[in-house]
DNA sequence: CGTTGATCATGC
DNA sequence: GCATGATCAACG
């Protein structure tokens, strides 16, 4: 399994990289790589679109909770498009820490949103048929970070205040899921003061609705 | 039908 | 085991 190359150097370079996959299925793109591709059931393949697009626009490898693009600081993220043209599912951003993060502008969640190159892909065809759309770069504006970070306060001080009584109807934009291999299990964590608990695992997510108010103030058809 | 909580595959 | 990549399935 390779990837595409070596990583773009420009932020530009990587949009052009991007949107020279609009228009193309899964499968294509799969077959352009070496060593082809899988391209089976979703339900087994969860994170498979977005482990391709990242090949194909040749995103170094990170094993660290970094963007993806750690160079330009941009972070890659698959948008899934149903038939009327808005997100279909909620957007995964990056594990909870297990520590809480010392402040908003330092936080895991800012470092992965302060620049985001979202790929559209239309889920309205079975998985290997799917087509991307057009890529587009995005930033929060000063209105949205406010929002992000309010949620992120917020959340943060739950994780590290009432762990087990957290919920995905907290947060506006922002919400904290469960993410794990099944529900029992538990890392040990720590608290604002730095005290040991033992929590289940989370991660931040994007609200649908707030990626739906991206795709339309991008102003641009998505497919 | 939209959300919440649960789950799947893979690599290190 | 834990972080990467997300979507599934049950419920209100």
């Amino acid at each position: 399994v390779s990837s595409a190359g070596a990583p773009p150097t420009s932020e530009r370079a990587l949009l052009d990289r991007a949107r020279a996959l609009g228009g193309r299925t899964l499968s294509e793109i799969a077959r352009s790589l070496e060593g082809g591709a899988w391209l089976g059931d979703p339900a087994r393949h969860k994170g498979a679109v977005g482990a391709l697009v990242e090949r194909a626009l040749g995103a170094p490898r990170s094993t660290r909770s970094e963007p993806d693009f750690a160079a330009l600081g941009v972070e890659l993220k698959t948008l899934p498009i149903d038939a009327r043209g808005r997100p279909a599912e909620s957007t995964f951003v990056t594990m909870a820490p297990r520590a809480p993060d010392p402040d908003w502008a330092r936080s895991c969640v800012r470092r992965k949103l302060a620049r985001v190159l979202w790929i559209p892909i239309a889920t309205d065809a079975p998985f290997a048929a799917r087509r991307v759309g057009s890529a587009f770069l995005w930033s929060p504006d000063a209105r949205t970070e406010e929002l992000l970070r309010g949620d992120w306060e917020e959340l943060t001080e739950r994780l590290a205040t009432e762990p087990e009584r957290i919920s995905a109807r907290h947060g506006r934009a922002l919400q904290l899921r469960p993410k794990a291999r099944d529900a029992s299990v538990r890392v040990r964590a720590a608290a604002l003061d730095g005290s040991p608990l033992l929590a289940a695992p989370r991660a931040f997510y994007l609200r649908r609705t707030f990626t739906i108010e991206i795709v339309e103030r991008a102003g641009l058809l998505a497919i």
